[in-house]
DNA sequence: CTATCTTCATAACATGAAGGTATATTGATT
DNA sequence: AATCAATATACCTTCATGTTATGAAGATAG
């Protein structure tokens, strides 16, 4: 025999609420709508809920037993209710993220880490990837957003892209480096130091080679390949190796004073940092105010970089 | 907004088997019945379900968190189901006895140990008393049967009496007692003897006294009074003191050795030993059940108390 | 003990949620 | 492209559940 989840629950009400009339009331309904669903109850289940003939409403062991049940099933459902109200309301729920390694550790995850604070219900899921991976991971629908530096006029099929900072890199070393001290600095002073390449295939180590090249350097010596962003500030500040970096990633690490930029404007293709996503596929509502969020992040630290880079002298 | 139990039991029942047709088979009800009730859900949330358009039917993120809390909504109602079933079947419940201190302890609590070990739902409630409390226990409705030694002829207005045993007293005294030796006894040999007097206005206490007085004693030696079972066998196996006792409960120690009855013939108002409870009121199927069992129990002892009796010359 | 108050039970009716069957539609598969 | 299998839709039906009105019964106070 089963037994109807919402009837166990309006037993825990009777009980809790002290009778029928009142549990009427705490379940919104009539009075005789709980009398007559208690009748049939009893007569189902061949036992009485409550004890005949007494007038404060008195449970039977049987009745207490259900109703525990009936607790059990209202937090359940008020749990269930609440769920859904924060998934709807963008406050819960999952957003997978994919993006470029350096990009994603240097200041996506500072993002991460305050959006979090504020909606701590939401998880993350966070992979690494660049144009090709993103776009087949979001084509399959295994990833929500991808983040990367994307060429606006070759904005992959069927994707929408919002923008969120120039993609411009930069030459990073450590602080305490030689060329750090230098107001001028000439190509040529480059040419002596080693490399911390980034990984191959990212768009960073394209612009290294082809950057490198257009100063005349073919040959650069590569003394550390295939670490992920912790690694290269590491090597950077122990050694005198150069690298390139997005100046977002170099301008995040600014507070530490563990990278510096060098004031050298490298040539690249014109290439946006932002958002891609399948705007043809519902968006969940925790993605979408995870993508806002970033929009709105990334225009405050845009204006901040902007700022800052005023102040600086950009050579070529 | 409030959501259905049953609908979140409906979910997990989905996503637990892989789809609304396989679904519904579970559920026992139609597929186009879960896949109107799945996109009534979806247009009240505001929010999928199922990813739209996938054949292998895939539960979003949202629909997971709420199968889960229908998981537990499932599982509290098939414990109620089971709640009620073992409960209106006598397998679970409570029961609320009370009866005469000696053999509730001599007798009944050895035959609550096996009752509960083939019910160990069941639980009992034991008090104590004498024929009044009992009475006014019972119709107050604070006990569901009372065990106790009752004159036939006058069982208390609305209740029910069942008798289970023939309540015959008898003397009893430690196997080591020199009285316990003789195959002949006098009653002039028991009058040196001190006595345990049972519990002030038991039926025992008064058995002593009359008979006492009876064989010509009035003033006998009471050397202990006031202890229950327990206290009286060992005082007994300690000393020479006599004592009466029901045979039943002399009969029940009779393995342990510790008490034996001497073969003298006590005169006492007829009793039967039996349980009361007033057949006015719904009686629990759990209440029911050990009733039965005490009455199934008490025939078969009471035919070894018959067999065992039979070698015994009872004088008087 | 009676009068009165409160609370529960019953009756009669209304309605809508949920179920069923038949059938169209649509991913998946070959 | 054709076929298969699973899901969605349309339409009808029914029964659980809700409502209001009212009767019955336990509790309470004078």
């Amino acid at each position: 025999m089963k037994i109807d989840p919402n009837h166990l629950h309006m037993l825990a009400a009777i009980i809790d609420s002290g009778g029928l009339s009142e549990g009427a009331i705490a379940l919104n309904k009539s009075q005789p709508s709980l009398s007559r669903t208690v009748a049939m109850l009893e007569a189902r289940l061949g036992s009485r809920l409550f004890e005949k003939g007494k007038r404060p409403l008195r449970p039977t062991e049987l009745c207490q037993s259900l109703a525990d049940q009936g607790r059990i099933i209202l937090h359940a459902s008020e749990a269930a209710r609440q769920v859904a109200e924060l998934y709807s309301g963008g406050k819960a729920g999952t957003a997978r993220i994919s993006g470029t390694p350096i990009f994603m550790d240097g200041v996506i995850s500072n993002m991460i880490a305050t959006f979090q604070g504020a909606f701590p219900e939401i998880a993350i899921h966070q992979t690494y990837g660049y144009l090709g991976d993103l776009t087949e991971q979001l084509n399959v629908g295994n990833v929500d957003l991808a983040i990367c530096p994307v060429c606006p006029d070759t904005v992959p099929e069927g994707l929408s892209f919002k923008p969120i900072l120039p993609g411009r890199n930069v030459i990073a070393c450590a602080p305490s480096h030689p060329l750090a001290r230098k107001s001028a600095i000439k190509l040529e002073d480059i040419a002596p130091y080693p490399w911390i390449a980034p990984p191959a295939g990212s768009p960073l180590y394209e612009d290294l080679r082809s950057a490198l090249a257009r100063i005349g350097i073919k040959d650069f010596k590569v003394s550390f390949t295939g670490g992920s962003l912790a690694s290269i500030i590491s090597i950077l500040a122990g050694s005198e190796s150069l690298t390139v970096l997005p100046y977002s990633v170099v301008f995040m690490q600014s507070n530490t004073k563990n990278v510096t930029a060098l004031p050298v404007r490298l040539e690249h293709p014109s290439r946006e940092l932002g958002v891609l996503w399948r705007d043809d596929r519902p968006i969940r509502p925790a993605v979408l105010r995870f993508r806002k969020y970033l929009e709105s992040e990334f225009s405050g630290l845009a204006k901040r970089i902007e700022e800052k880079g005023r102040n600086i002298v950009w050579r070529n």
